[in-house]
DNA sequence: GGCTTAACCTAGGAGCCCTAGGTTTGACCT
DNA sequence: AGGTCAAACCTAGGGCTCCTAGGTTAAGCC
């Protein structure tokens, strides 16, 4: 038999792919290698163990969710941007549940790879522009990309749990939190007047 | 030997304490019977897989929780309830970080189990309830609620990811959130004058 | 004491992670 | 074209996990 041109790169899109089809937790070795059509014995030169491929498709869905957002936010600005950059940031998440999912990991990931992947620094650097337009100075401006990344992975998360329940549309819910998250930037408590619209 | 005197509820609070030891993920059937000073195949007289015994100690946590915010609320109302509802929640999270984590999962609980843990649904209550000060109206007050509860956990758990690497303390972070999410609910978009203190 | 129930056991299958060491393949070099 | 070398891929197997099936033992009740 052929062989299946193995590479790291290769591994980690297949962990990937299984995780947003059947979850992360149910991506093991065996089940990679099967879909590559391949003893699970064989990952191992291209990947150190189970979590070292957690690990990497965490990167790989940083790096993903950050290209998307990019994108999405690209010539916009103030409440214009938050609101790209938010959708971006959620339909990502609802296209990638187990990519997404990985990045929650705590991250233990071998940090000479971690250096090499630019999607982790990158979100922060675009949070931070993103939000300029308010006008925000250091510590606020810190706590506000806080702010912004807590509800946003709060929202998406406890969404994907199952955890609303309730009759009211998701969908409305999730307009209303960014209407009020983009009023709590405007009016940031410890500054005086307004920003921009 | 003489026996162990097992129960589901004691089978439950042993996988507990090891979620927080050592974290949810690597609470496993033969660990919590080593615990317990009993074979693994011994555990399931009580408890019926290891998802289901997962499943338990979300409910267990559940309920602790809530019981630890309707102390925390107890005779306070608007801002003041606010805060002690969300310190409570995550001085809850801080001090069990395993079992808060089998909170998060997507419950596929035993329906029947469910129903009996009054955790889960008095939650709803007690949020509800604190947030009745702000004067919110249906569907405003369901929206307000998701918000709530999607900054808090969001922020908790990039806490406990190790998400908040910047050299700002996290615990004014905290604070400054805490401030802005009140300020959100006192303006609350679609509506016109402001709310209590 | 006998009976019932439940608590706890041993034995074992199947799947998973990972290591050690062997074989084959493809690409490059002369 | 034939030789070389590193990589890709394999088989074999140990140890741990989840879970089932069926047997034994203790505790409570008449």
């Amino acid at each position: 038999m052929g062989r299946a041109g193995l590479t790291a790169e290769r591994v980690t899109l297949a962990g990937a792919e299984l995780a947003d089809e059947v979850g992360l937790e149910h991506v093991t070795m065996s089940a990679v290698a099967r879909r590559l059509g391949v003893k699970d014995a064989s990952l191992y030169a291209h990947v150190r163990s189970l979590e070292d491929l957690r690990g990497r498709i965490a990167l790989l869905a940083a790096d993903e969710k950050t290209i998307r957002i990019a994108e999405a936010i690209a010539g916009r600005a103030g409440k214009d941007a938050l609101m790209a950059y938010a959708n971006a940031y959620r339909s990502y998440a609802h296209e990638h549940p187990g990519r997404y999912t990985a990045t929650q990991i705590p991250m233990r990931i071998d940090p000479e790879l971690a250096a090499a992947a630019p999607g982790p620094r990158r979100a922060v650097e675009l949070t931070y522009g993103m939000l300029r337009a308010y006008k925000l100075d250091e510590p606020d401006l810190t706590d506000a990309v806080r702010l912004v990344r807590a509800t946003l992975h709060g929202f998406v998360t406890l969404e994907a749990a199952g955890g609303f329940a309730h009759a009211r549309p998701v969908e409305e819910s999730w307009t209303s939190c960014l209407e009020a998250l983009h009023a709590s930037l405007q009016h940031w408590p410890s500054r005086r007047e307004g920003a921009p619209s």
